[in-house]
DNA sequence: ACAGTTGTACGATGGTTGTCGAAAGAGAGG
DNA sequence: CCTCTCTTTCGACAACCATCGTACAACTGT
């Protein structure tokens, strides 16, 4: 029985129209989570045990559900991995420009000493 | 004696280039910040009792505090009054457009029911 | 059936945060 | 001098957060 028909908590994403840009800033205030939106930037998907971090799974795991419950990410399930994506489309059309804003900023590189 | 030579802990605001924007997004990712920055904008310069929120004073102090470290306002002394305003060229030195793109994403308006 | 892989859930923990009230400092004005 | 206004500091509190280890569940392969 594949995981989409599991009796477990399916995993929620927030609709579009709902995304709350206050969640989306906490979320993106986390050096640990900026470096998996910009990892997924890059990749158009990637399961999660893939992005070069250094935290336990368990943390990980835990920064997904807060980039996901903002509505900054896009889980699904095949056969044993979780697959993450950017929901680039959703955030763009909500805040036209915004992540291609914030991301851009923190390109310009870490503060001076 | 004015305050500006008191023996007391001067007003801290970091260096243009030391601005992190992690600690800007933090800064910002408060709904009482996300008031006074909004405030702000509209207008240069302000008293620190004259801002719409319903907090007591004290935490306005504290709010304060946290987006004058985060290089996201400026405080001057005068008198007996704190006058304060957004640091818009320094922010928009450092990150170009990023705090249009924020404020303007905040006026497309809160999250659907 | 069995072992290995992938990721979650739970409980704990130390640190941070938003909030407040009470007290006090510093200036303005009488 | 005394009082009033503006703002800060301190101490306290509850809530939240990032982190981890352990245990577990589901799938994949042999």
């Amino acid at each position: 029985m594949p995981r989409s028909q599991r009796r477990r908590p399916a995993l929620t994403h927030p609709d579009a129209a709902e995304i709350d840009l206050l969640d989306v800033l906490h979320a993106l205030a986390d050096p640990t989570r900026m470096t998996i939106v910009r990892t997924l930037r890059a990749e158009p998907e990637r399961p999660c045990g893939t992005f070069p971090v250094d935290v336990a799974p368990s943390t990980l795991t835990h920064h997904f559900r807060v980039l996901r419950e903002a509505g900054v990410i896009h889980q699904r399930e095949d056969g044993n991995r979780r697959w993450t994506a950017l929901r680039l489309a959703d955030l763009d059309g909500r805040f036209p420009g915004l992540l291609d804003s914030i991301l851009g900023a923190y390109e310009t590189g870490p503060a001076a000493p």
